[in-house]
RNA sequence: GGAGACGUGGCCGAGUGGUCGAAGGCGCACGCCUGGAAAGUGUGUAGGCGGGAGACCGUCUCGUGGGUUCGAAUCCCACCGUCUCCGCCA
């Protein structure tokens, strides 16, 4: 969310990098409401006003006696309530307007951040690794060792579509894949290992932003709960509502848990394959830290999630994302895609954004700086690192061979037995 | 699920209708004292919003939201949370 007084101390600004995310004029609209809305509050605190100090001398009349002064108070007030009633309803509606249409405003891209529409306008930073050179390069669904362990038809029997049900060597290595993440961010990231729920209430959702404005892309239960669609939410809601100590910061945290999408909006969109799915794995990445630090933070998360990446010899770019493709909370964000021989591209496997104080003001998450003064507003990242389903794919397609088994980095057999090879029938095995 | 207790400032804790944003203590900050430190001692020490050039003033906040009352931390209702006992259970 916003903060009202700087929207009112640099309108152009504010103006100015919206119109990146192709949003016009919103600062008069939002400075008139603001404006109405302070009125309100003076109307409503003056009459309070007014209305306190006559209650005040009503105790000091009664404690001297005087019933007649009594009588008079106590009628001047029984007026000035109705006023009062009135006023600071409106103040209250006002106020409320101005919170509901700050809530629903995208954050401000940071100015180094390119301009476009579209993720076609997204730049290309860096590159690492060679694309395999694999004849007749197959999608993961198609690889001869992997389609055994992959039964979508079992899973929608049980689910409908956009579901899977791994088996035998394929449900291991996804496991092995995370558990390989979790220990290299753990022991040498520095990132606290952390385990969250995945139901969580109203005003986390509300904190990430994914509450007002996108409600339709995540699932709630029938008694209130929503199904986390990243544990963006529940690490960065970690710290909502408190005020921290400078010394606290950073704060560095990592989970491993399901995540849950709708995907509405996205139908006909990679519908064969894992690659989409309502119900997947991820290990995310948050920090939490001073303002003056995230700029370096997001390039050290970026850092971990690219670790992750060369550690299992995947072939990977990064991008920039342009104004028009950044999610509604980030200033700036990092796009890992890893290379799909099966598609012969690059597709997203981690997105890495930096939100400035953005969040922390949904979410109240302020720190106490340590030479003294007021409360500041804290900085949050976030960042896959990575997805786990994606990976999957990324290591059974970019290992595959003509004869349908599957190389293995070498990162994850100590998580497989020693095993570093899936065989054409879709066995584990040990090949020197 | 049944029964009960409770929720006050950074922390502990007093306060059961009147000037209470709230005694006292701890912690913290700054001073005094000291050769230096400890001890002692003095002062200060929440946040949001609004007004004001500023000093400062107003307003709201004692889990959250409503209500009663001239007046609520204190009474009533709902919700959220914590704890204890019983039951059930991975």
């Amino acid at each position: 969310m916003h903060d009202i007084k700087s929207i009112r101390e640099n309108p152009q600004d504010f103006d100015q990098a919206l119109q990146l995310r192709g949003i016009y004029g919103m600062s008069a609209k939002i400075l008139s409401l603001d404006e109405e809305r302070r009125s309100a509050i003076l109307d409503a605190e003056t009459a309070t006003a007014d209305q306190n100090k006559a209650a005040r001398e009503i105790g000091k009349a009664k404690s001297s006696n005087d019933e007649n002064a009594f009588k008079i108070l106590r009628d001047l007030v029984s007026s000035k309530k109705k006023e009062v009633a009135s006023k600071s309803a409106r103040a209250k509606e006002l106020d409320q307007e101005l919170t509901n249409l700050l809530m629903t405003i995208p954050n401000l891209p940071l100015s180094d951040v390119p301009v476009g529409k579209d993720e076609l306008e997204n730049v290309e930073i860096f590159k690492w690794g060679t694309p395999p050179e694999i004849k007749n390069a197959k999608e993961h669904f198609e690889i001869a060792g992997a389609k055994p362990g992959m039964d979508f038809e079992t899973a929608s029997k049980l689910s409908g579509s956009r579901f899977v049900l791994l088996r035998g060597s394929i449900a291991r290595v996804h496991r092995a894949l995370s558990q390989f993440m979790l220990d290299i961010h753990v022991t040498e990231h520095d990132l606290t290992e952390t385990m969250t729920p995945v139901l969580v209430r109203d005003e986390a959702m509300y904190g990430t932003n994914q509450l007002p404005k996108f409600a339709e892309d995540s699932y709630k239960t029938t008694n209130g709960w929503w199904l986390i669609p990243t544990s963006e939410v529940t690490l960065t809601n970690t710290v909502s509502g408190r005020n921290l100590s400078e010394s606290d910061l950073p704060i560095r945290l990592t989970a491993h848990t399901l995540c849950f999408r709708s995907e509405a909006g996205s139908a006909g969109k990679d519908t064969s394959g894992m690659l989409r799915q309502h119900q997947f794995e991820k290990v995310e990445m948050v920090s939490i830290t001073h303002p003056d630090q995230s700029l370096e933070e997001h390039t050290r998360m970026t850092k971990c999630a690219q670790a992750i990446l060369e550690k299992l010899c995947l072939p990977y770019r990064i991008v920039v994302l342009c104004t028009g493709d950044m999610g509604f909370g980030a200033r700036k964000t990092h796009d890992l895609e890893v290379w799909l021989p099966g598609q012969k591209k690059y597709r997203e496997i981690s997105s890495v954004s930096v939100c400035g104080d953005f969040q922390a003001r949904r979410m109240l998450a302020r720190f106490k700086p340590t030479n003294g003064g007021k409360l500041k507003f804290v900085h949050t990242l976030n960042g896959s690192g990575v997805a786990v389903g994606r990976c999957l794919i990324a290591v059974l397609e970019n290992g595959q061979n003509e004869d349908g088994s599957i190389s293995l980095p070498a990162a994850l057999s100590p998580y497989l037995g020693d095993c570093n090879r899936i065989s054409s029938t879709g066995y584990l095995e040990k090949k020197v």
